[in-house]
DNA sequence: CCCTGATTCGC
DNA sequence: GCGAATCAGG
């Protein structure tokens, strides 16, 4: 794969927009993060506007006084709302539908439970220990996974485990 | 261990 | 110019 203007044209915007480096090479395609980083260094991109501190992580919001054990879990995560909002940069503090991908029951979580937010990552970027859960709204996928610590070892992390084998008679669904 | 960008240097 | 290998860091 070479450096079409086209590619370069990407390359640049999603580069100010504040993806990482592999996060735009899983983009371009064809690319690894360290053709990405080459090629920002001799485009002299390197300096990017804003300190978009990536890192997804989730800043921990306890509303409950009580001994939390749940791990890192936002409140807001907790609501659902509709509709996949796009954000920043790889930040995506942002609620998803939930795609079972045998049955293709579109649903959404129960609200009394803890939703973990997920870190989204890239196809490429999953590895046996990322939850490879899919994310976005199914009529208009993103292309981004969970990629939450993976419980037990299985394919999803623990959250997205129970859902994927929820009966179907407990799944919401939506549309 | 996961990830990040920065730098080097053979091609 | 390109990008794998490597480095330094969170």
């Amino acid at each position: 794969m070479n450096w079409t203007d086209e590619r370069v044209e990407q390359l640049k915007k999603l580069w100010a927009e504040g993806l990482s480096a592999s996060q735009i090479a899983a983009q371009l395609g064809g690319v690894s993060r360290n053709a990405v980083i080459g090629k920002v260094h001799r485009l002299k991109l390197s300096g990017r506007g804003k300190t978009t501190s990536t890192q997804t992580r989730s800043k921990k919001v306890n509303t409950t006084a009580s001994a939390g054990h749940r791990s890192s879990v936002s409140t807001s995560a907790q609501m659902t709302s509709r509709v996949v909002t796009k954000s920043v940069g790889a930040t995506a503090l942002q609620q998803e539908y939930f795609v079972d991908t045998v049955t293709q029951t579109v649903m959404k979580p129960s609200t009394d439970v803890v939703v973990p937010i997920s870190r989204r990552l890239e196809l490429v970027q999953l590895s046996e220990r990322t939850c490879k859960w899919p994310m976005g709204d199914p009529l208009q996928p993103d292309f981004h996974f969970c990629g939450n610590d993976v419980g037990e070892g299985g394919p999803y992390c623990t959250y997205h485990a129970r859902l994927a084998y929820q009966p179907a008679s407990d799944r919401r669904r939506v549309r």
